[in-house]
DNA sequence: CTGTTAGCGCATTCAC
DNA sequence: GTGAATGCGCTAACAG
C-alpha cells in the first residue's frame, strides 16, 4: 500500500542506505545512482515517512507554540513571526491554546514534549513555580516569547516594559497633565502590575504628582471594559489615559467622545500595543509600540540556536520599542 | 538517558506489553498490577513516546492546518474553532500559513502528509485544479473550511454566500437605495466573485436596476483600501455601501464620514464578516455574520468523523447565517 | 490476565 | 561509493 524506502531500493537496485542517503542530500552518492534513485522515487511517488524518520534520528523538526488564545490579535500576531522563522529553518509549528490556565499548561507542556518536539515558545503572562521548574527540567530547549521570567533561568525575548509605560506617562506629565489615568489589563500579568503600574506610579512620583489610586481601573482587556472604565472614572475627569492595549483603548476614546470630549484637546490617550486597531482608530491612536512579531520571530530564532547547539551569548534577550505618535495626544 | 517503557517493565517486574496495556487504559490488566505499574511510571519519570507510537500505530494524533494567514482575525478565529473541537478528540494541530500561495499550499500539503498527520482541514480562496487532484488522491481524510469546492468531491463546510449577499443588498433595494456600492476584495476569490457580486448583480437586475461597473470596486480587503475605495467612488455618491469584510468596512465609514456625510441618514453600510470590529466601529456595523469559529469547529467534527471511519451523511454541509442589525443600517 | 514476538520505516554505524 | 545489520520505542497479534 505505502511505499517505503525499501521499495524504491529494491526497484533501483540499490540498498536502502543509498536511497536515504539520497533523500538526506548526503554527498556521497555517485551522481548516476543518485539520478537512479531520484528517478524512481519519482515513478513509485515515495514520500519519506517523517514519524519514521523521528524515531530513528530523534529529531522531528517541530516545535511546540503555547500561547493564550490564537484569536486574540496579539497573539496570532505572535504566533506569524514565530511560524515564518520556523518555516524559514524548516520546522513545523504545534499550536496549542492554553486560555492561561495552570493546568492546561502543564498538560500542554507534557504533551508536546511526548510529541518529541525539538523545541518549544511558550507564552504566558504569569509563570507558576511548578510551570518553572517543569520547564527547567526539560529536557527540550524552551524560550519565552513575551513573558517574563524574574530568576532568568530560562531563556525569553521581551521588551523593556517598564521603560515604555514610563516614556508614555512622562509624556503626559511634560504636557502638564495633573490627572491620569491607567487603564490596565488584569493585574495578576506581572507585565501590568510589576512593570507597567510600577513605572506609572514612579513617574507620578519622581514628577511630584501624588499617587490617587482612583485613577487606576483594572479591566479585563475587552473593548466593553474599556468602555466601562471611562464611565467609572467619570466623576474623577482625567485628562489623560495610559491603556494598557489597543482594544480597551478604542473602548475609551469611544466612551470619552460619548462624554463631550475632544481628543487630544480635552483628552489624550496612549496605547500599549499598536496593532492594526491603533491605525484604524479615529482619531488614530498614539502608541507605545509592543513589536509582537517581532517577538514572535527572535523567540523562534533563539530557539534555532539552542535546538543547534550553538554559542549563546544572551539568553534574556531585550527588544527595542519605540513611541508612536499620531492623533490621540498632541503635537509639540 | 530517556526512560522508555522496557525500563518501567523491568522495574516493575512484568512484560512491556502490559506497560503498554495500563498506559494506554486496557482494561485487561490486574488491578493490583496496573496499579504497580502506574507507580513505576510516576518514580521513573515515565513519558510516552509518541513518535514511536506515532510509527507502530499508524496514527499520530495530529491534524493539519493550513489556511492563509493566522494574524488575520478571520482565519485566527477559524483556527479557534478548529483547535478547541480538536482539544476535544485529543488532537493536536500543526499550523502552517500558505499566505494563498498555490506552490507553497501544494508544498505545505506534501509536508503534513509526510508528517503522517490524521487528517487535514484546508482552507483557500481558490482551489487550483492540481491543488484538488492532489487531495483527492490523498489518502488521509481532508475537509475545506469555508473554502468552495464546484466539484463537491471533497469534504466541506460553508454558509450559503449567495444567499447571505442577495440579502443584505436586498435590504438596501428594499430601503429604496438605487446606488448601491459593492466594495469588494479580491474578485480572483470565488466567494467574492461567484456568490457576492452575483448575487448583488441578481439582486439588482431583479428589482430593475440596472447593473453600474463603477459601482463595484475590488480590494484587497484592507483598511486603507476601504477608505480609497469610497474616494474613487466619491463622483458617483452611492448611498449604500455593501463591503467584502469588516476592515474595509471600518474603513468606508470613516472616509464616508470625512465626506461631511452622516452614517446611517445620508450613507447606509452593511459588512459581510462580523467580526469584533464590526462591534467596535462607530456607528457599529450591520453585518451579515459569517461564522467562522464554527466553520472551523464544525469542519474539524466533520474531519473526526472520517478520521473515525464512521458514517458521513453529507460531505458538503452548509452552515446558517445571519444579518446582524447595527448601527450603519436605518432600522425600519 | 499476561508475556513473546514481530514489525512500523528509517538513520546510522561499520565494513567493504 | 555502497551495502548489511542494528535499533529507535512502541503497538499489535498471538499464545498461553
Amino acid at each position: 500500500m505505502t511505499v517505503t524506502i525499501y521499495d524504491v531500493a529494491r526497484e533501483a537496485n540499490v540498498s536502502m542506505a543509498t536511497v536515504s542517503r539520497v533523500v538526506n542530500g548526503n554527498q556521497n552518492v555517485k551522481p548516476a545512482t543518485r539520478k537512479k534513485v531520484l528517478k524512481v522515487i519519482e515513478e513509485l511517488g515515495y514520500r519519506p515517512n517523517a514519524v519514521a524518520r523521528g524515531l530513528a534520528s530523534k529529531k522531528t523538526t517541530t516545535v511546540g507554540v503555547i500561547l493564550p488564545d490564537i484569536s486574540n490579535s496579539s497573539y496570532s500576531e505572535l504566533a506569524r513571526g514565530i511560524e515564518d522563522i520556523a518555516t524559514m529553518y524548516r520546522y513545523n509549528i504545534i499550536l496549542s491554546n492554553s486560555d492561561q490556565n495552570p493546568n492546561k499548561e502543564l498538560q500542554l507542556l507534557e504533551t508536546m514534549l511526548g510529541k518529541q518536539v525539538d523545541g518549544i515558545v511558550f507564552m504566558s503572562d504569569v509563570i507558576s513555580d511548578e510551570l518553572r521548574k517543569e520547564m527547567e527540567r526539560s529536557p527540550t530547549p524552551i524560550v519565552l516569547a513575551g513573558s517574563l521570567d524574574d530568576t532568568a533561568t530560562i531563556a525569553s525575548v521581551n521588551i523593556d516594559y517598564y521603560a515604555a509605560a514610563y516614556e508614555a506617562v512622562q509624556k503626559f506629565i511634560d504636557s502638564g497633565h495633573k490627572k491620569i489615568a491607567y487603564i490596565s489589563g488584569p493585574l495578576s500579568s506581572e507585565i501590568n502590575r510589576e512593570h507597567k503600574l510600577k513605572a506609572y506610579q514612579d513617574a507620578l512620583k519622581e514628577a511630584g504628582l501624588g499617587y490617587d489610586e482612583r485613577l487606576v481601573v483594572e479591566c479585563n482587556n475587552t473593548y466593553e471594559e474599556g468602555l466601562a472604565a471611562v464611565q467609572t472614572l467619570e466623576s474623577v475627569e482625567p485628562t489623560a489615559y495610559f491603556v494598557s492595549n489597543d482594544e480597551m483603548s478604542i473602548g475609551v476614546i469611544h466612551a470619552v467622545e460619548a462624554l463631550g470630549k475632544k481628543i487630544p484637546e480635552d483628552v489624550e490617550v496612549i496605547t500599549y500595543e499598536n496593532s492594526k486597531l491603533a491605525r484604524m482608530a479615529r482619531p488614530m491612536l498614539t502608541a507605545v509600540a509592543l513589536p509582537l512579531y517581532d517577538i514572535g520571530a527572535v523567540s523562534m530564532r533563539l530557539l534555532t540556536k539552542y535546538m543547534n547547539d550553538e554559542e549563546i551569548e544572551e539568553n534574556q534577550v531585550v527588544l527595542p520599542y519605540r513611541l508612536e505618535e499620531r492623533q490621540s495626544t498632541k503635537h509639540v
